[in-house]
DNA sequence: TTTCTTATATTTATCGGATAAATAATATAA
DNA sequence: TTATATTATTTATCCGATAAATATAAGAAA
């Protein structure tokens, strides 16, 4: 006999009760604040059983759609748009591609913000950013330690006043840190060799030309920081089209960088 | 008397559950494709009850991060990063600000992304983004239609390469719409100024500056283009801080719009 | 022995009952 | 009117039961 079903029923009552309830608080303009009807009156009025509305709503809760006090009601919060997403990175169950397309989408972000940094920034901020500098040593390779690091690109996002976009690099830090640990050995070659060539972009590079500088300037300096990562990326997205083999990659990588 | 607790217990214990699950299939070393004991046993070995554990999966599975074909048991998969991100946007139910740093989010992402766009470009890009152009009437404030819009952005995307990056401007196009329209009567003078002072970015500039243009030079194009609302959220931000009134905010942002 | 059919066990999806606990609302007492 | 006690409500949690579909084991047929 012929299997004339044309989808596999791949959506559960628990997904289509997820969405009915976001459906349901949308047009009946529910906003943060309000509280909605107990599980017992939602299963009733969608007509399934109880288990399946907790469930949906134990979803909604995790994505900060809802709050419910134990034994008061539930109400509508404001979402915090980024904890699914947090939630997901810090499984640290992600592969390789993905986790790559996470520090292509940071750079791109980071290297975005320079318009935002450069019109926010104030004395306060230029000095707390001389400060980090200043405490952050540099190791023989003209790395940072992490922390610095960390603390320095926070200082940048954090000028941009941008919410969303301080807890977006707050969140994907850890990736970064893996990837940089993971990749170590590709990186270090590469940025020793851009120290020497002298174009190495240092974060009081980065401080000087915000303070001095122009828009454009800072933009480009913001840009350079990133020359490793960025060739890294260009190399790995060749390799993907031409299916080469992980050496040709560390080739390819090492002539972008000198190239550039 | 006095409340002596000290923290409210804010999490419960599918909040603990979905954690010890998280650290679980992370400590064990568990990939994708790798199938997970069932729901009675993860019950038993944490020692909850199954509607625990099954609010807990509920949520791994919204996220992405299980899936669990009917009747064969529950196996890995790699997680779909943005899927929890796509879950809140399509709610609809963010405040302006929040929208409103989204808005910078998107615009510091495309900015960003310029340096990869002009490093991977090719022949058939340029091609599609022509007739992209081409079939994309401007009226007579020289203004695209959203599907234009939409189709000429979502290819810049597209060159990228990275797909997380594309799926983030597909999430939150809805969010920009609605932001356009809401704040469309701010937009259109301010607009309408730039067309008139002869500064204004049109897409068939941004694709000749990609075709013949350097680097810096696209990158210019790609902040241009974004004038208005780079304008648009430095008024509010400054508002915010000055706590002034909206009128305040359109003279400010009126002001700031004819300095540039 | 191999292959096909049948029966059993397993497992998720869904339903709904029961209990605990804490708050809100109500009723009662001072 | 105020303070106390009772009741109702509501979520959190646990547990049992059924349906349905698959995997596995057992049995029958070639």
């Amino acid at each position: 006999m012929y299997n004339l079903k044309i989808t596999e029923q791949q959506v559960s009552l628990v997904d289509q009760v997820e969405e009915a309830l976001n459906n349901y608080f949308r047009t009946m303009h529910f906003k943060p604040g309000d509280s909605i009807p107990g599980e017992q009156k939602l299963a009733e009025a969608i007509g399934v059983g109880k288990s399946v509305i907790r469930e949906a709503l134990s979803r909604l809760r995790m994505l900060g759609l809802i709050e419910s006090r134990p034994r008061r009601g539930m109400v509508l919060t404001e979402p915090s748009i980024l904890s699914g997403f947090r939630r997901v990175i810090n499984t640290m169950l992600l592969s390789d591609e993905m986790m790559l397309d996470l520090l292509g989408f940071r750079i791109s972000l980071e290297i975005g913000i320079a318009d935002l940094v450069f019109q926010n920034v104030n004395e306060k901020h230029l000095q707390d950013l001389e400060e980090i500098v200043e405490r952050g040593a540099e190791n023989e390779f003209s790395e940072y330690s992490h922390e610095s690091e960390y603390e320095f690109h926070s200082k940048l996002y954090e000028i941009t006043g941008n919410d969303t976009i301080i807890e977006f690099q707050e969140i994907i830090h850890p990736v970064l840190l893996f990837l940089n640990n993971k990749f170590k050995d590709y990186f270090l070659p590469i940025n020793i060799g851009i120290a020497k060539s002298g174009k190495l972009v240092s974060h009081r590079d980065l401080v000087n030309c915000l303070k001095n500088g122009d828009r454009e300037g800072f933009n480009n300096c913001m840009v350079e920081q990133f020359r490793a990562y960025l060739c890294f990326i260009e190399s790995r997205r060749t390799m993907s089209q031409r299916s080469e083999s992980p050496t040709d990659v560390i080739k390819d990588f090492q002539i972008n960088i000198y190239k550039s």
